[in-house]
DNA sequence: CTTGACAAGTCAACACTGTTTACTTATACC
DNA sequence: GGTATAAGTAAACAGTGTTGACTTGTCAAG
């Protein structure tokens, strides 16, 4: 049950530095993403993209290369910042009801799987920071618009969080529309400029 | 600048299997807690405890064995879901600036570290259906008590997992006492029974 | 006091990980 | 055609968690 596939024949192929480059790129990205980072080992991509494990080193430094490339590649958010600001709240839900509880985007799932090595969060950092925080408190008004974006964001990498443990069957079973409306409201508390009184 | 530490003679020690268990289970502790489990080697925590690598298999069946007995023994909210249900969400608020921000327990540590570890899953499922989202549906009335804490608790992780990259130093500048408002407002929303209409 | 038995503790090995060094081999240019 | 240089490889290194066979200390029975 295992995958020697070699994708092609293996011994008779043309050198070609970015094509081999690339094939260790895609076959860490399907592995990554099926199984997630710590498990996939350098050697399994290595021979899933028919290709000795030393290539993954001399081409990407080491296995957190790979990872951080496949990162830096990856849209996020796919244009929700951008429209109408007071429905923001609202797609911002609709994506973590889609996308965030059903299987949930590789960034996604390599941040959380990926948090607890430290070799790996400067990749993370780098691009929650640029691609994530930064671009939605710009498009919020105001002050402490970067406070207000990190509450939210914290909200979406817990939820997705939870969501993988499978301590949240709850939230699944919660019917879709309904789980809308209540993180429709509580993103608007997470983006609000100035929090009401009680 | 390493630790041999054994903490004793290390040769001329009486036999006591409860005492061995025990120091291996501090030692495991603390290391944890300072380094993160990943990052602590089964060979490290033995010659912390000045004891043989083979012990912790013997006494705790593999490592993540010691994670789940330390996990376990760990209080979560120290009475915080006891108490004015209407004064719960300021009390969770005030739990996160000062604890979750601030270093954050174990449990939430190793949590977030070992989120990628699919070994570690079932431990971490298991601590935070128990002692962590049930007792606070409990302490909520109406419908979707069971929803409503989950919301509310992806929060709290997502915070945490955030400031654990260091992505939101926004937060930790933020005043205190304006956090606490604003995730008093936010954690109203999570908990709240029915989410009021735009 | 001596002798077993059994538990407590040890050692060496296993299979695996990511990474590096020295090596071979194919390609492209003169 | 010969050769420099890049592409690709093999083998080793130090480290991980885990395991089974082994030694050794302790304590009760004869």
């Amino acid at each position: 049950m295992d995958h020697p596939d070699t994708d092609d024949v293996c011994a008779g192929r043309v050198r070609d530095k970015e094509a081999t480059r690339q094939r260790i790129l895609d076959s860490a990205r399907e592995l990554f993403t099926s199984e997630g980072y710590a498990q996939v080992s350098s050697r399994r991509i290595a021979a899933h993209a028919g290709v000795n494990v030393a290539l993954i080193n001399r081409y990407f430094g080491a296995k957190r290369g790979l990872l951080a490339e496949i990162i830096a590649n990856e849209a996020v958010f796919p244009g929700i910042v951008e429209g109408d600001p007071a429905t923001l709240p609202r797609r911002l839900a609709e994506y973590i009801v889609h996308h965030t509880l059903g299987g949930g985007s590789l960034l996604q799932r390599a941040l959380e799987q990926s948090a607890g090595d430290p070799d790996l969060w400067s990749i993370h950092q780098e691009r929650l920071e640029n691609a994530v925080v930064q671009p939605l408190a710009d498009s919020l008004d105001g002050h402490d618009t970067r406070v207000r974006a990190s509450l939210a964001v914290s909200l979406m990498l817990g939820i997705g969080l939870l969501r993988r443990l499978e301590v949240v069957t709850s939230l699944a079973e919660y019917g879709s529309a309904d789980l809308v409306e209540r993180l429709t409201r509580i993103i608007e508390a997470c983006l609000a400029e100035t929090s009401p009184e009680a």
